[in-house]
DNA sequence: AACATCTACTAGAGCGCTCTAGTCACGAGC
DNA sequence: GCTCGTGACTAGAGCGCTCTAGTAGATGTT
C-alpha cells in the first residue's frame, strides 16, 4: 500500500479512499492510484481491512460436505450474502471433522454470526453459541435460546406428499423416516396428521437420511411388505436407496409402488430418477436467513422461527396405484 | 486481550505467549492467564494473529460442491494440512459462482498458497496465478509453468479397470467417457492402451461427469446396443446414471452388462449399488499435495508432478461374461 | 565480590489497513 | 476584504495481535 502511494504520489489514506470506493478522491487521482495500484499487482489485505472496523460483515457458515442439500443451500447464500454486502467464510464437517471443531474454527475467523446447516449440537450447546454471536439453524426445528430458526415448513411438506398421492387415489400410505436427523419429526407427524385428517391410519417405518439407510428401509419392507401403495420418505438420497434396491424386485415403480422423496436435490431431477419429491426453497431459505442475520446484527430483534413453504414438484414416480 | 491481562495481573505479551504455548511464562502464570482468558470468554483474534507474520500458514482450496469426490478430498486435505500445521479456508465452485470468482476470494484472504480441485481454469490463467503464490492442482494433469499437480495416475487407473474385465473373460469393452472434464483424457488413452495392448479394439462413446451424462449414455446405448459384454465409465456419478437407465431395461448387471466406475466416491460402496470401481487414494493425494505447499512455501522447489497409484475395488457390478 | 547466565516478565513497535480530525487552496457571497 | 463552504488531500491513532529488545531478579561460577 506505501508502494502504490507513493509511487502515484499520494498520501496512504488516499489509496484507502481509492479502493474504498469512498468519496475524497478526484477523478484524475483515482485514475492515477489505480494504474500505480495495478503495476504493482496490489489487491487490499481483507483482514486487515476487517480488524479496524467493527463491523467485519463476515459470516460463518457451517455445511456437511456430504449432504448434496447442503451443496444447493452454500449456493443460495452465497448469492443471499452477497446481495446484502456480506461475505461468506465455509466450514467443512465431514465424519472426521466434527461440528464443534467445525464451528471453533469459525470463532477464530472472528464471523459477527453464525450460519448452521441443519446442526446436530445439542441446543443447550447452541444457546451457548448464540451468546456471543448471533447464531442462525437452518433446516432444524430447535427451541434453543437466542437461536434463529430459518425452516422449510417440513409438516406441510409432509403434507402435501400426502395429498398429491390421496389426490392419486392412494388410501394405503407408508412413510420411511429419518430418524434423529433435523427435520425428522416434523416430516414425520406432519405425514401422521395428514393420514388422521384424511381418515387413514399412518404407518410409520424406521429409516435415515443416506442411500445406504433406504436401501436397508426397502430390504426390510421387502421382506415382509406391508399392504400399501405408496411411500413417503424422508429425503431424496433415502428415497433414492430405496428406489435402487426395489428395482431390483419384482416390483414396478410407479405401477406397484408410488415413491415420494424430499428435498428436490438436483439428483432427483435426472432423467432416469424422475423422483416425485417436495421442493424446498433454497433461494428463500437463504435470503431469509441473511435477512434474519442482518436484522440480530443491526439490533433489531428478529422474528423466528422463519417457515418457508415447499411446493410439490410431481414427476414420474408417483401414478394412480393399480 | 487487555482485559485478560488486567485480570490476571501481567502484561499483554504474556498472555499472548501464553495463547501460543510459547515459552517464557512459569506454569503458575500460565494457568492463571488461562483461567482469566476462560473467564472473560477469551480467544484469540486468527486474523490480528496471521497479520503481524509473514507466513500465514493459512491455504486456500476450491471445490465444487457438486461433486461427491471433492467432498471427500476436502475431509482428507483438512486432515493433512492439520497434520502439517496449516489452517484452511474453504472457496466453493457452483453454477452461480465460477472458478474465477472463488478463486478471488482466496487471494483476498491473503492465503499462502492455493489448492484447487479439479480445476477447469484455462492453463495461463493458472500460470498466472501461481505468480502471486504457490498454486497445486489436484486431478487435472495440466502442463502451466509454477503449477503443481498432484493426481491419481487415471491411465493406470482405467488400465485397471480393463485388465480386471479381461481376467473374467471379457473382450468386448465400451468406455464411456467425461468429454472434457479433467483427468478424462487420460482416463480414455489409458483405456485404449490397455485395449490395444490386450490385441482388442478400443471402443469409446462420448459421456460425461454427472448422473445426468451417464443416464443419457445409456439411453444412446440402449438405443443401439453395441456388442459388448462390459462397459467402464468416466467416474461413480455417471456410472450411477447409466445403471439406473439399464436397469429399466431388459438388460441384467452383472449378468448381461458388467459395469465399472470411478472414483470410490461413498455411493459406490452402497449396498444397492455395490459398484465395482476404481479408487483414488483421497489420503495419498492430500498429503502429498500439502507436501508440495509445503516444500514450495520453505524454498524447496516440490517435484511435480505427483502421481498416485489407484487400486481396483471389485465389487457386484462385473462378473465374466455370458 | 564480580560477573555471567538463566528465567520470567514488560514496553513498545509494527503488521496493513480504516477512520477521525485535521490542513490547504480555491471560489462564492456579502 | 473578510468569512464561509467545499473538495482534495494528509497525519496519525487504532484495530488485536506478535515480536524484538530489554529489565529485574535469582542462581551459578570463579
Amino acid at each position: 500500500m506505501e508502494d502504490v502511494a507513493r509511487l502515484a504520489g499520494v498520501s496512504r489514506a488516499l489509496v484507502s479512499i481509492v479502493y474504498r470506493d469512498a468519496p475524497g478522491a478526484s477523478d484524475a487521482t483515482r485514475a492515477r492510484v489505480l494504474a500505480a495500484g495495478s503495476e504493482l499487482g496490489y489487491r487490499p489485505d481483507h483482514r486487515a481491512r476487517l480488524l479496524g472496523r467493527t463491523r467485519t460483515r463476515l459470516l460463518g457458515v457451517t455445511f456437511d460436505v456430504r449432504a448434496p442439500f447442503h451443496g444447493d443451500l452454500v449456493e443460495a447464500l452465497y448469492s443471499a450474502a452477497e446481495a446484502a454486502g456480506y461475505d461468506l467464510t465455509l466450514s467443512a464437517v465431514a465424519p472426521s471433522r466434527a461440528e464443534p471443531r467445525a464451528v471453533q474454527s469459525l470463532l477464530d475467523y472472528r464471523c459477527e454470526a453464525l450460519i448452521l446447516l441443519g446442526p446436530q449440537l445439542s441446543p443447550s450447546a447452541l444457546s451457548a453459541l448464540a451468546e456471543s454471536q448471533p447464531v442462525v439453524a437452518i433446516g432444524r426445528n430447535v427451541r434453543a435460546a437466542g437461536v434463529d430458526v430459518v425452516r422449510t415448513d417440513d409438516s406441510a411438506g409432509s403434507r402435501l406428499a400426502v395429498e398429491h398421492l390421496l389426490s392419486l387415489g392412494h388410501t394405503r400410505i407408508l412413510h420411511i423416516d429419518g430418524g434423529k436427523t433435523p427435520g425428522a419429526t416434523e416430516r414425520r407427524t406432519g405425514y401422521r396428521k395428514a393420514m388422521r385428517q384424511a381418515g387413514l391410519e399412518p404407518h410409520v417405518q424406521p429409516g435415515g437420511r443416506t442411500e445406504a439407510d433406504g436401501a436397508d428401509a426397502a430390504k426390510t419392507f421387502l421382506n415382509d411388505p406391508p399392504p400399501v401403495t405408496a411411500v413417503t420418505l424422508f429425503n431424496d438420497r433415502a428415497a433414492m436407496g430405496f428406489l435402487d434396491t426395489i428395482r431390483l424386485s419384482h416390483l414396478e415403480i410407479p405401477t406397484d409402488l408410488s415413491v415420494v422423496g424430499y428435498d428436490n436435490t438436483a439428483i432427483a431431477a435426472l432423467s432416469h430418477l424422475n423422483l416425485t419429491t417436495i421442493a424446498q426453497d433454497t433461494a428463500a431459505l437463504a435470503t431469509q436467513t441473511i435477512t434474519t442475520v442482518h436484522a440480530r446484527l443491526t439490533g433489531t430483534p428478529p422474528t423466528t422461527p422463519v417457515v418457508i413453504t415447499p411446493t410439490l414438484v410431481p414427476r414420474c414416480t408417483t401414478a394412480p396405484p393399480r
